[in-house]
DNA sequence: TTGAAAGCGCTAACAG
DNA sequence: CTGTTAGCGCTTTCAA
């Protein structure tokens, strides 16, 4: 049997609860949602009609002509990735709690899709999460029809909250050098995204700063599948320790690493990034950099929200475990 | 700066193509949506006028008269759940493959957000997708204003898929008596839960089918935390072997147990279910049972779309790591 | 094949 | 304080 069809019952609408109030339309419309503009009896009588009737407010009827949806757009280049799934989070109970809802869509790491996206969704929502998009900036700035929040990546003219990537990498290398390393090299993520430019001019800066050798590998995909050519080509670099982009890849390098029997931290050190789940007991645990996830989803709902946050750039702070090691 | 401000221009609406392409709305509309209708050099006449003035139909006013939005409402208990995060993406791909969105709603376990959900997104949405919905089912009717398709959790009169649970019971149990335990304490989930109360059945079932011991501890709260407090019940059960609700739940016990110094499987075994990314390479690696979560994601889209699965219940399948060993 | 006009449900002037 | 009326942008009868 088929139960998808529409059990729509001819809704009530608010003509039924004004005849049935006997009062006119826009009265029974301000009693509901402007109260004050009207009496005190006259609002709590239509009020109790309108309970009676089991009165539900067409929220499609009344965006058409406030333009408000009360929904935002989160586009995000990839779901399945742990590290927004805090940002989902954060986003959805920020959104919830100023009464808007989430409306998600993947990008897939594909420019053409994420911009799709921002057009087939612009009339429908109040505003646009951008988590680190893909598109060129003249692209994005030519298919947003809406407010827009950015994460992870600053754009001419829109609001957005970043994570601290200089911060992260001093952490990084500071951390090696003090271990010892003298070689790093550091595992290339997307090269659409801002954070992994970011990371590489940031890790050579600091690596120079402090005279040590510096590589660039990839790039990579961010999935855990990247995780043994990821490692071949660290383990061929010569580098005694492994930045990578993301955990996801780190994780992956680590997994392959000890099916291939190279010690961690042992022969080389391996440093991931978003310290997702699972990466306080993967093997051995890692070493990571992390920012407030769903600090930053909230931070980005705040700003379409007009709650600005304090500060527009995120923390980062260094996590230390066991996959980062003095030098062999 | 603030950038929020709404920065529509005054968009060009379909009054605006039939103007310039010297047609009426009513044709212009035809053209542009219901092709076939109308003659091709007209079609071919408004298609290229609506091109060049860069024409984007508003959705709102489509959903007015149609009622119909494109949009799907996804009401998941918890979205951190790492398995619900399979489900979000197979149904995310599979609502976009269709031309929908989803709409995303976190009831974080709580019957009364739950609800509030289907009331609020009524109006919005073409459709719910229900995740394991915790509310009462003379409720969640009585609040179902909208087509929806359930997972985990037979409704009546309402289309859905579950996991296979009893088909998990048995290897699970199965499994664990041919390891030759004999007594097996389940940690159990969320009371409200569906999911929990047939595994409890189930793997009762089984247990005396078998004749060994089985007990039931809890309820516990499916996140990583109740880790502590379910792995003292366990161990305080005298059983042997551990069958947590989820994985989240298992992975906690695995943390705890490794803590106390309580050797896994050597003195306890444990088994969890979902095999959410991380059970892999937790330590020791997870016995788990899953089932297919983005299929089952595809499949409630297909429900909603008209695509009805195959197989309303999904698959078990039991993944067998290192947490499962013999008896002490 | 095309045009004129009504209407989806609600809000917001503008009067009274 | 309350009623009348005009749209929001689009689709869809109903005529021509």
């Amino acid at each position: 049997m088929d139960h998808t069809g529409d059990p729509r019952p001819r809704a009530v609408t608010i003509y039924d609860v004004a005849r049935e109030a006997g009062v006119a339309t826009s009265t029974a419309s301000r009693a509901l949602s402007n109260p004050g503009r009207v009496s005190d009896r006259t609002r709590a009588h239509v009020a109790a009609v309108a309970e009676r009737l089991g009165y539900v407010p067409n929220r499609i009827a009344q965006a058409l002509p406030s333009g408000r949806t009360g929904l935002f757009a989160l586009v995000i280049p990839d779901i399945t990735n742990p590290h927004h799934v805090g940002l989902i989070r954060g986003a959805e109970a920020a959104a919830a709690a100023a009464g808007h809802s989430l409306v998600l869509a993947d990008s897939q790491e594909d420019a053409a899709i994420e911009l799709a996206h921002l057009r087939r969704l612009a009339s429908f929502v109040d505003g646009f999460l951008l988590v680190s998009p893909r598109s060129p900036a003249a692209e994005l700035a030519a298919h947003l029809a809406r407010p827009a929040a950015v994460f992870n990546r600053p754009l001419a003219g829109l609001p957005g909250v970043v994570a601290d990537v200089d911060a992260a990498s001093a952490h990084i290398v500071g951390h090696l050098v003090g271990l010892g390393h003298r070689r790093i090299a550091y595992l290339r993520g997307p090269v659409t995204s801002w954070a992994d430019g970011e990371r590489r001019r940031t890790l050579a800066d600091h690596a120079a700063r402090h005279g040590v050798g510096f590589a660039e590998l990839g790039p990579f995909a961010p999935v855990l599948g990247s995780g043994p050519s990821a490692a071949e080509a660290g383990l061929g670099s010569g580098a005694t320790a492994l930045v990578a982009f993301n955990d996801l890849i780190a994780i992956g390098v680590l997994q392959h690493l000890e099916r291939s029997g190279v010690s961690v931290p042992g022969r080389v050190s391996v440093v991931g990034a978003d310290d997702v789940f699972g990466a306080s007991f993967c093997h051995p645990p890692l070493t990571t950099v992390t920012s407030p996830a769903e600090a930053a989803g909230r931070a980005l709902v705040g700003l379409l929200t007009g709650t600005a946050p304090e500060d527009p750039v995120l923390p980062s702070t260094l996590v230390v475990r066991e996959s980062t090691g003095p030098t062999p």
